[in-house]
DNA sequence: TTCGACACATAGCA
DNA sequence: ATGCTATGTGTCGA
């Protein structure tokens, strides 16, 4: 990504009107928790504006994604088991049947349903969790042998000398002798032939345990501003008689500064670790069924390719480039506990609160802008692109589990391999009926959560490849408004069952936020003032 | 001006 | 080494 000829993502994010997709809904509705948790709400999620309405023509059940976009489980959801609990599901779910729809249970997109936007009842005031150990799971009884050290911000090694900061990362091709004949059009990072460089640290940040509270790009950049990220074309630009690099060279806040080059579309290093994500943020309580304690959920996430540091602090990614995102979870208790129990969120009602089952955990990614006018959604390819079906990213059912380390995920790519797909396999799935014979678990046991989950592939890591930007976003430049994007990963749970089953945001996790280059060059300049900027104008920040 | 569609190019995979 | 694949991105034209 990085290289790319595209422009930034302009001041004003609109959908457009001939996709149907409206404008000024809310991505990030902020109604307070409890008052969605009135008598007069229809469903736990009902507050959300395309939830709320099924009918309605301002704000459509599927306002955020086209037909084709709809969001979907991976696989079909079979069982329709009501877990038996006090809170009685039954009941709760009962008073609104006709509303209760989950486009989670179809395996194919639905377009009367937007499962991403269920349960996005996220409070006014996110309040950090504390206490995200995670002892239990290291003795789960898979063998994980990619796992990577929890919950420190890891730097590896010593700090990049300051130098590097202005030090070019990649080197025309041409440059190198001998190894191309022909002159090449794409670039090679300097780290591929020589030693190892400060940069290479970047791929060491355990992005997903570092704590960040704010959403804009600078709180990202403090924690970067002492080393250098693989950013790619630093100088040295490869056409200097074309447009294009003289487009480019207009950009104070290019990754390349003016040195716009092609970036070889198979390239090892388009994988680079993305911006740290925040802590998990709960948005509902989680207790055990056996214990009635409450716990705390714990949610790693990290971005794998797509998004790169820029010099001014901004995480930048690439419109028409993809990027991978792999999303896992905890409760703070064993895998054991958890297979051995239910467990319950709850929602307040006008008095006194009403306790409800979950059938299962999931876990969703979503794209929210600054601005809360404007929506953003996400759309996946598969590996044939063009040629393929384009569908939101799917919403996996999922078990606790560790983040495998960075090179694992980039090595999980494009296997087609047998041997390297079970490997993969072992690592991101879990298969229940495996962990059943092995455990001489007894599956038909009313009490383990895992007999609620779907039948299907279960995961372990949510792993989401090939998804970008949806290509609905369009800029417009009569706003000086600093807009950019946040990725969120999210702990979802599954209520009810069936027709009733319903989705929950229970937690979720941030990174800072991204801007998001678009694909017309002529906005070039003017992206240096469209991206947030922070309290100091990064507009005079110099590589 | 924007974007879908197509095209080109190149590194990874088997 | 060879052929296929996946994907960054250049380009055309509606």
């Amino acid at each position: 990504m990085g290289l790319s000829t595209e422009d930034h993502l302009q001041d004003d994010v609109h959908f457009d009107d001939d996709e149907g997709l409206p404008q000024n809904i809310p991505s990030y509705p902020l109604s307070d928790i409890h008052s969605l948790d009135s008598q007069n709400s229809s469903i736990l999620t009902q507050h959300h504006p395309s939830l709320s309405d099924f009918s309605s023509s301002r704000a459509p059940y599927n306002a955020k994604y086209p037909p084709q976009l709809q969001r979907r489980l991976p696989r079909a959801f079979p069982l329709a088991t009501v877990l038996n609990h006090p809170g009685s599901t039954h009941e709760i779910m009962g008073q609104h049947d006709d509303n209760l729809h989950s486009p989670l249970t179809h395996e194919q997109p639905h377009p009367n349903h937007d499962l991403s936007t269920v349960g996005q009842d996220y409070p006014p005031q996110q309040v950090p969790l504390h206490g995200l150990s995670m002892p239990g799971l290291l003795s789960k009884p898979a063998l994980i042998p990619h796992i990577q050290a929890p919950l420190q911000y890891q730097f590896a090694g010593q700090m990049p000398q300051p130098s590097m900061q202005s030090q070019p990362q990649l080197i025309n091709i041409p440059h190198m002798p001998q190894q191309y004949p022909q002159m090449p059009q794409y670039t090679q990072h300097l780290a591929q032939l020589l030693p190892p460089q400060p940069s290479h640290q970047h791929s060491q940040i355990l992005s997903s345990s570092m704590p960040i509270t704010s959403q804009l790009p600078q709180m990202s950049a403090q924690h970067h501003q002492h080393y250098l990220p693989p950013l790619q074309g630093m100088h040295e630009p490869p056409y200097l008689n074309s447009s294009y690099a003289t487009q480019k060279r207009h950009s104070e806040d290019d990754i390349s500064d003016g040195t716009k080059q092609r970036v070889a579309p198979r390239r090892a290093d388009l994988f680079r670790v993305g911006p740290p994500f925040s802590e998990a943020v709960e948005h509902r309580p989680i207790f055990r069924g056996d214990t009635h304690e409450r716990l705390t959920p714990h949610i790693e996430a990290r971005i794998d390719r797509g998004f790169e540091l820029a010099g001014s602090g901004n995480w930048i990614g690439y419109k028409r480039n993809y990027f991978t995102m792999v999303v896992a979870f905890d409760l703070g208790i064993d895998f054991s506990t958890f297979t051995n129990t239910t467990f319950y969120t709850s929602r307040n009602l006008a008095v006194g609160t009403e306790d409800v089952p979950i059938n299962y955990f999931a876990l969703n990614i979503e794209a929210k802008c600054s601005d809360s006018e404007a929506q953003v959604s996400l759309v996946q390819h598969t590996p044939k692109r063009d040629k393929g079906p384009q569908n939101a990213p799917p919403i996996f059912p999922a078990v606790p589990g560790r983040l495998p380390d960075h090179e694992t995920v980039k090595e999980s790519c494009n296997k087609r391999n047998d041997t390297k797909l079970e490997l993969m396999n072992k690592i991101f799935n879990f298969d229940r009926d495996d962990f059943y014979s092995h455990q001489r678990h007894n599956q038909n046991t009313n009490n383990s959560v895992l007999g609620t989950y779907p039948q299907n592939k279960i995961a372990r890591v949510a792993r989401f490849e090939r998804i970008q930007f949806t290509k609905s976003i369009r800029t417009k430049v009569t706003t000086m408004q600093h807009k950019y994007f946040t990725l969120h990963a999210e702990l979802v749970g599954v209520l009810g069952s069936g027709s009733k089953e319903q989705h929950v945001v229970l937690a979720s996790a941030n990174t800072p936020g991204l801007l998001v280059r678009g694909r017309s060059p002529s906005k070039y300049h003017t992206e240096k003032t469209s991206g947030y900027r922070g309290p100091s104008d990064s507009e005079n920040y110099s590589m």
